[in-house]
DNA sequence: CATGCTATTTTTAGAGC
DNA sequence: TGCTCTAAAAATAGCAT
């Protein structure tokens, strides 16, 4: 793919095989998720690297598509909503997943907690989303920064 | 990616969604076989098209995979916040587009900017950040009350 | 160990069949 | 729906920092 083009077999290389993991593994999770958004498909990624790390992606959750997996065939309904709605529809997923995943709390499951659990929840929610948008706000300020200085580079030249 | 780049969000355009459907999932499919056979690890990928038609991959076989992450130990570290980080970084498009769709300033043509339309920009694409997820904030507040009043319901009866 | 940098390969949007 | 073609856009292998 680049200065060489190379053979889809295994790396024997411990420490390339890792950096390939790594960059293949972002940007295959990219391409899950571009295809869910641009086509509104629902899916569930799996990964076990070789030294048994877990990394998952879904449009929804991962439960909640091999529970649909299992159940198979059958043919659901699918609304459209607006893509930003359905952005964040998906982020919000994510986050339930990821702060509360041994609790098993997703969709309807939040029926039967308690109202002080649920309050929780709603917390541990509210800071996962700001902290998460914080950081990318980092990001993109640090962006913006090295753009002024090319423009000043550009503007001195 | 083409003749004109694309954004990352829903196509509307049904034929157009559908093409796109396949070539994708196609792609997504390689990418993920690829990564299984030079990094040796273990994938399962369920898809499900906007109209419910089920397709999938897996290195060893889709129920291998899902039980393993069934059972894999809570999860000790963050499995995939890249999942998130990816969707902001579509929400960053988005709000691109849609806070100064008029001056086309997308990429690579932020640099012909002067340093004060950078940091105006950089002020929008914060504050369009911020709005969009304290919006998503308050329809999950909104919607944990609902759920807290139906606990509650459930308590009384 | 991550991050950045190209040159090169790979993917793919759009149009046509 | 599936295939081909083409040029632009993305991904990325191998190094450098």
């Amino acid at each position: 793919m680049a200065w060489q083009k190379i053979q889809i077999k295994k790396i024997e290389n411990t420490a390339a095989r890792q950096v390939t993991s790594s960059k293949r593994r972002r940007g295959l999770f990219k391409k899950a998720q571009e295809l869910s958004t641009l086509c509104d498909a629902e899916i569930a990624l799996i990964v076990f690297s070789a030294a048994g790390k877990l990394f998952e992606y879904s449009s929804s959750s991962v439960s909640q598509v091999t529970e649909r997996h299992n159940q198979h065939p059958q043919t659901p309904e699918k609304p459209e909503p607006a893509s930003l709605e359905l952005q964040l529809e998906n982020s919000t997923s994510a986050v339930l997943s990821e702060e509360i995943p041994s609790r098993k709390m997703r969709g309807e499951e939040l029926q039967g907690l308690k109202m002080e659990e649920l309050i929780e929840l709603e917390e541990l929610l509210e800071d996962g989303l700001c902290s998460i948008v914080e950081e990318k706000i980092s990001d993109l300020q640090r962006k913006m920064i090295k753009k002024i200085q090319k423009a000043r580079r550009l503007k001195d030249s």
